[in-house]
DNA sequence: ATTATCTATAGATCTATAGATAATGC
DNA sequence: ATTATCTATAGATCTATAGATAATGC
């Protein structure tokens, strides 16, 4: 046995870690090679996880592709279920850092209702289109693992909560005769809508075909007339 | 060897299957008995692959649901992936159904486009908790195998345009000036809507807690705000 | 005579480990 | 001295088959 339990897990891995009060050191060289490989693991198993599903590639694949042996990927990663959660960690931390920038009120300020929904929707075409498979991944791991389900449901909370604040605190703006639940209802219907869009299982759908630029301008539209703006 | 390739396939397990022009034919009980065997394993192959994933599942498991020997199973079925086609087919032939009856126009006669909206939603939210699992097993064989997602689309694509025609017929109502576009806009957001909040993973959103009478209310008032209806 | 079912197991993966060898920085 | 990597393989599944036994209807 050679076991280095230092080693598994993403808050060992780093320069310097505390552990109850003593500070616990890694030597430089040692861990940039670790932080290398690691990140090889980690591109790889994102990239065939995406293309082909967790469950259908086996560490054997993902070492592979990392070019590394196995031994080395499980010297990194006590076991499969350490690297897949490692995989989906860092794509959590990377969509919580676009959702916190998309939902900051100090980045839309003097936007218009109809200004904030366009630029909502541009901004999350692109940005799905930058991380392909991530949406495959989060899907099935969310289906095998609860803690993972449970993750990303406070995410995508967060975010539609945010939305229908921002929408709320233009409530000047708003015609409905119930803004709070319109407002609610609005950014449910966003989601829907760019999910629809973006996930390969549910497009094409009859507009797939039309640009994005078409599909925001309708979208804009039904939001305005539901929620008769001013 | 005990091959006996009359037995694998749906359409060589009728009465009567005509290969060539010779027609073959089947005992009555020994049809019985396998019959039901039959639906046994795709009873439990069903069950356990919309709880646990198709992958998740092992042709064991499914065995030991359906109370046969995995022996018997292979007699039935050629391998684990003729059982995952069957099933879905029997989820696909159902479906069809369902989408043949709601967009068939002559039920749908003297109905408004509100009326029409409003019952297409309530019809499709009680459909599908009539089959719990479906969903998930739709989407696991999707990824993996290209014919089954080329078959759900053209599904997808049929209860939407079936829904646009019916809208289109409404043309007299819509006030909304390119009533082409505007209603396959509305089918598809209507999709995605009900995707949504049946997808167990995409709910709950902000208005999944509110009643589906609710729900349906303000996705009515929506569409008929975006399509100016009179 | 034919079809359906069972038990037992071969053969193919796939995950994970052991133990040896190489690289790194004190 | 410690950490990273490799090769080789043990051990655990899981799919699929072989061959024997039971049921069915001519």
């Amino acid at each position: 046995m050679r076991s280095s339990p230092a080693a598994f897990g993403r808050d060992d891995g780093g320069v310097v870690t505390t552990e109850g009060s003593a500070a616990r050191w890694q030597r430089r060289g040692e861990q940039a090679r670790s932080f290398a490989t690691q990140d090889a693991f980690l591109d790889a198993a994102e990239a065939l996880f995406g293309e082909h599903g967790v469950e259908q590639t086996s560490v054997t694949d993902v070492a592979a592709r990392a070019q590394r042996s196995i031994g080395s990927l499980y010297h990194h990663f006590e076991n499969k279920q350490t690297l897949v959660t490692a995989v989906v960690d860092r794509i959590t931390g990377d969509l919580e850092d676009s959702i916190d920038r998309v939902v900051d009120p100090a980045s839309w300020r003097d936007h218009t209702i109809a200004e904030l929904v366009r630029r909502y929707l541009t901004t999350s075409l692109e940005l799905s289109r930058d991380r392909p498979g991530y949406k495959r991944i989060t899907v099935e791991v969310s289906l095998m693992d609860p803690t993972t389900r449970e993750t990303y449901r406070r995410l995508r909370r967060r975010l539609d909560r945010g939305l229908a604040a921002l929408l709320l605190e233009r409530r000047s703006e708003i015609g409905h005769p119930d803004p709070e639940t319109a407002t609610k209802f609005v950014a449910d219907q966003l989601t829907a809508m760019l999910a629809a869009r973006l996930d390969p299982e549910l497009s094409p759908t009859l507009l797939s075909r039309s640009s994005n630029a078409a599909f925001v301008d309708e979208v804009v539209a039904s939001v305005s007339a539901y929620l008769r703006l001013r």
